[in-house]
Formats: structure tokens, C-alpha cells, sequence
DNA sequence: AAGGGACGCGCG
DNA sequence: AAAGCGCGCGTCCCTT
């Protein structure tokens, strides 16, 4: 009788073979074998709902899956596990930190054959991908792992990390479905007819001739910062910079067309029709994901600006024909993130509906929504000045255990230490270049500039830290909804529905089509609409009870099931 | 000509 | 009406 494999370890073996070696639960060797591109393919086809695949990046081995229609349901990646335990306080890794090679973490060209091509990149790093370096790596991080004080949440952080690797790369492969005419009529809408190549706008061009002509300046330059800058002053308008929030404290004809300008040109020049050209060719929006490109813990993303997409082009978002969207966020994600961490429960019983804000007004903490609101960021941001500062201490008397927790990371930061998330990721510590200012600062020759300097910069990381756990947890919520929510489309039967243009790994299956902190879209077949929102709800449900057992608190989601993905 | 920094602004 | 966290990207401008 054979075991089956808990994990199944993938590198290139001799001469470069992809060769796979399975382990049992306590990493003892069951098999090895070898095998060529075709044949790994086929072997993960056949194994992919069972076993935990283990790979340096799933950047590379996932993408050439995928590409050949392949999904599978787990793995572990080891260079984004690495990242996590190398800086964890949680883990005491001296061998892990040791370890060379696995810090690189480059782009993508740099882990596969591009590099090859590369060769005006000298030191470029590249992660290691030989059987003994992965297995090696997978050992270090295990023994990190099992003699961890906090061995189960970590264990929870790789797996939802590793999880959202293969999401981002899902993400990838079957893109935003896009409607160009939507997007194109929004621009003509806005900007005019769409100008010959290299020309302007016409609503722009509009625009600036009424600018310059209350600037009093036919010739002014008006997308040059210190050219602006000194064209208001010669109209008298006394700004210190061209910034919207300050332009629009002035009185003056130049600030209400200006700021359309600026609107208008903005809009051109990141989401025009270059962008549309260049990013929706086909109909598919295809941005590059990049799981834990944030310190915090967040997603970031290359290339199309897929996490800055203005609300303004939501509707452009439009499922194919027979299909339709799933379009969910989270209420207020992170101080019901911040109340569950706590274990504040005021703060939770304010949580209680589906609105934290209206519930702080309902308890008398503060007057409006609005100013909930206001408090609630600032005191997750760190604010001292201003309407947000000055409503900060009621929230620190209604809610002393959440506030505490965050004036606490914020003390923390300040004195140069380091904070840890809710399932153990931690903030880098201070550089050289902080500790070098805090030292100037206390010696016996110190300035009070010194000083001043020393206290900003303090101040500065223990408003970085304040937020650290607050971002980083939520991103972890994130992430267990995003995991469980993949693992339910998935179960769903396969539907009766128009093949759509999702590649084949999604055709006639629902799929996660976006991702953005705490929203999700996902395109279903207009069948399975209502089976998808449950499974939305339920997986927000389940990320809940997987991170916070049983703490009194909801996540209550607004969703929308419609074809576009405006808001309404 | 290429690259880095500053600025501004889109998103959460 | 905003000053306080985390990002990516386009533009301009200056340095190399």
C-alpha cells in the first residue's frame, strides 16, 4: 500500500529535469521522479486537486500551468514564505536568514530563461530553482515554522500568501473583462473626439485657452509644476504648490477651469486612449499582480495601474455576453480588523449593523458618520492636527482597547522596535540612516535641529508602524476570503454558458476576475449568479471564523450582481 | 540619451 | 473641507 504524498517538492534535477520529490507529513522521502515538460504537466493535471505543490516561484511554475490549462488547488511558495519568516518575529530562523539566494525576489524575467538574455544584468539575482537548493529551502522554513511560539498562525500566513500567488496568477490569466466601447465612450464623452496622433483633446484644448486667458498669459505652460507655479503668482494667486486641495482654497477666475484641466489631463494621460491601446487590447485588462509587494503585507501591482483603475472607468468592467459580475467589498475593513485584534468589544458592538460609522454615531462617540469616519482614520493613520487629530482622544476613551493596541504599534515604532501582525508578519526594522539620527540626537554635542530631526523621524515610523498592524492584519483577512472564495468557484459545477474570452482554465467557470484590498469582482455565468454571492458571503464568513474564532464581529459585505461594475 | 527625483493624483 | 498610512505611474526637469 503507497502513502499519498502530503507535499510534492518541485526543482530541476540533473541537467536540468523538472524532478519531483514527494514527502509524507514528517518530510521523509516516499518517490522521486523525473520528468520533461510535457509529462510534469500531465502529472500535475492528474495529481492537482490532492497535493500541496511546493516551488521557489509560483510566478514561473504556475503561469506555464495555466498556459496549458491547468488549475490546481494548493502549493507553497517558497519565495514568498521566505520573505515572510526571514523578517518574522515569530520565527527564529538563524539558518533561513542565513541562506543565500532567496532574498532576490526580482521580476519574473529575472527567475526565468529571460535571464539568459539578460546578460547586461551581471548580478542580476536569481532565485535558486535546483531540486537540493528548493528542498534545502523547504526544510529551513519547516523547522522555522513547527518551533515557532506561533506555529498555527503562521502556518495560516504561508498558506493564504501561497493561495494568493496562485489567485494573482489566475488573475492574470483570465484578465478584467473589458468593454473598449464602454471605456471609448467615456472618453469621448470627456475629452472629445479622440485627437490624431499627438494631438490634444479638444475639451482639454478648450479649457486651457480659457486657463491662460484667466491667467492673463496666452503662452503660460500649464503641465509644467514650476511654470504654473509662477504664472499664478504673476495672476496673484499666492499658492505654494499646484496641488488640487491647496489651488482650491483660492479665490480666484484661473482655480475652477484649472482644476478641470488638471482632471482632464489626468484622465488623458493614464487611462486614454494610449492606455486603452496598450492595456485592453482584446477586451481583457490584463494587470500583473504582485502578492506581498507592499511591506504591509498588501498586493501591489506592475504595469496598467490595475489597483489605481479611477471609479470614473468602473463601468468599462463588463462581463461577457451570458455572464455577469459579482462585485463585493468589505464595510469598513480595517477597524473591524482593528476592533477583532483587540478583542474591543465597544468597538464590535459598534460594528454590529452593517455600518461602524453609524454605529459610533448610535453610541454617542462622535456627531456624524462623517466624523466617525474622519476619527477612525485618523486614528488608524496617526493623526495629530486638524478635525481628524482633535476627535482622535473620544475614540481613545470609548475604545481604549483598539486604541490602545495602535498607540502601542505607534510607541513601539517610535522607539525603533518592531510590530507583528495578527498572523506574524513583522515591520522591517529601523535603517541605518534612523538609528544614525536618533543617535546624533542624544549625544552631549546634539543641536536642537538634531533633535527636531530625531523626533520627526521617530514620530514618522511610529505612524508607519501604528498602521503597519492594522494594514497588514486586514490584508491577511484579505487574503483567508480571497483563498477560501477560490477554493468555492471552484466547486461549483461547471455551467451551461457561452464559452468567454477567460482563456481555458475559466471557460464556463466562475472566476475571480479582480482584487483590490478589500473588493473582489468575480465573473460568473449569469446562471450561477446567485451561488456565487453565496459563496462570497460565505467565504468572507469563513476568513472570519479562520482568523478570529468565535470574537463577536461581522464583515458585512455590499454586493451587487450586475453587468458592469459601476456602483449603483 | 538615459535615469533619478520631485510632484501630483489615481486607488484602498 | 481635509493632513495622516500604503502604493504605481505619467510628466517635467535636472544630472550624468
Amino acid at each position: 500500500m503507497t502513502t499519498a504524498p502530503r507535499w510534492r517538492v518541485v526543482g530541476r534535477g540533473e541537467g536540468g529535469a523538472i524532478t519531483v520529490v514527494d514527502l509524507d507529513r514528517n518530510g521523509d522521502r516516499l518517490a522521486v521522479h523525473a520528468f520533461d515538460d510535457d509529462a510534469f504537466r500531465r502529472a500535475v493535471a492528474a495529481d492537482a486537486e490532492a497535493t500541496r505543490w511546493v516551488w521557489h516561484d509560483t510566478r514561473w511554475w504556475y503561469r506555464m500551468l495555466l498556459d496549458a490549462g491547468i488549475r490546481i488547488s494548493r502549493c507553497h511558495d517558497l519565495r514568498l514564505s521566505h520573505a515572510i519568516l526571514r523578517t518574522s518575529a515569530w520565527a527564529d530562523a538563524p539558518a533561513l536568514r542565513a541562506a543565500r539566494g532567496w532574498d532576490a525576489g526580482g521580476p519574473l524575467e529575472e527567475a526565468g530563461p529571460q535571464a539568459l538574455f539578460d546578460l547586461d544584468g551581471g548580478d542580476v539575482p536569481v532565485l535558486p530553482e535546483s531540486l537540493d537548493e528548493v528542498l534545502a529551502e523547504f526544510e529551513r522554513q519547516r523547522e522555522a515554522v513547527t518551533a515557532s511560539p506561533q506555529r498555527a498562525r503562521l502556518e495560516l500566513l504561508l498558506a493564504a500568501e501561497s493561495a494568493g500567488a496562485l489567485v494573482a496568477e489566475e488573475l492574470h490569466a483570465a484578465g478584467v473583462p473589458w468593454s473598449r466601447e464602454v471605456h471609448a465612450g467615456i472618453l469621448d464623452a470627456t475629452l472629445g473626439p479622440r485627437p490624431l496622433a499627438g494631438g490634444v483633446p479638444a475639451r482639454i484644448a478648450e479649457l486651457g485657452a480659457v486657463v491662460r486667458a484667466a491667467l492673463g498669459d496666452d503662452r503660460a505652460s500649464l503641465d509644467s509644476q514650476p511654470k504654473l507655479l509662477r504664472a499664478l503668482h504673476r495672476a496673484g494667486v499666492p499658492a505654494t504648490s499646484t496641488n488640487r486641495w491647496e489651488l482650491a482654497e483660492y479665490d480666484h477666475p484661473v482655480i475652477a477651469p484649472l482644476l478641470e484641466y488638471k482632471k482632464l489631463t489626468r484622465l488623458a494621460s493614464a487611462n486614454g486612449w494610449a492606455w486603452l491601446e496598450e492595456w485592453a487590447p482584446a477586451g481583457r485588462f490584463r494587470p500583473v499582480y504582485v502578492p506581498g509587494g507592499v511591506v504591509t503585507g498588501r498586493w501591489a501591482s506592475s504595469g496598467g495601474g490595475a489597483l489605481q483603475l479611477p471609479r470614473q472607468l468602473r463601468p468599462a468592467v463588463r462581463a461577457d455576453p451570458g455572464w455577469t459580475l459579482v462585485v463585493a467589498d468589505v464595510a469598513q475593513l480595517e477597524p473591524r480588523v482593528l476592533a477583532a485584534m483587540a478583542g474591543d468589544t465597544a468597538l464590535a458592538a459598534a460594528a454590529r449593523g452593517t455600518d461602524l460609522y453609524a454605529g459610533m454615531v448610535g453610541e454617542g462617540v462622535v456627531t456624524s458618520r462623517q466624523e466617525a469616519k474622519i476619527a477612525m482614520l485618523g486614528a488608524m493613520y496617526g493623526a495629530t492636527t486638524g478635525d481628524s487629530g482633535r476627535l482622535v482622544p473620544a475614540l481613545r476613551r470609548a475604545y481604549p482597547r483598539a486604541m490602545g493596541l495602535v498607540d502601542e504599534a505607534a510607541a513601539v515604532g517610535e522607539a525603533g522596535g518592531v510590530v507583528t501582525t495578527w498572523l506574524g508578519r513583522s515591520s522591517p526594522a529601523p535603517g541605518s540612516g534612523w538609528q544614525r539620527v536618533q543617535q546624533e540626537a542624544s549625544g552631549a554635542d546634539a543641536s536642537a535641529a538634531d533633535e527636531t530631526r530625531a523626533r520627526r523621524s521617530a514620530r514618522d515610523r511610529g505612524r508607519f508602524t501604528r498602521n503597519f498592524v492594522v494594514q497588514g492584519s486586514a490584508a491577511e483577512w484579505a487574503l483567508a476570503w480571497l483563498a477560501d472564495l477560490r477554493t468555492r468557484l471552484a466547486a461549483l459545477p461547471v455551467a451551461d454558458a457561452p464559452a468567454p474570452a477567460s482563456g481555458p482554465v475559466f471557460a464556463a467557470r466562475a472566476h475571480l476576475a479582480f482584487f483590490l484590498h478589500d473588493e473582489i469582482i468575480v465573473h460568473a455565468p449569469q446562471e450561477q449568479a446567485e451561488a456565487v454571492a453565496v459563496a462570497v458571503r460565505e467565504a468572507a464568513d469563513a476568513a472570519t471564523r479562520l482568523l478570529f474564532g468565535g470574537f463577536p464581529l461581522d464583515f458585512p459585505l455590499d454586493l451587487q450582481i450586475r453587468a458592469d461594475a459601476a456602483k449603483g
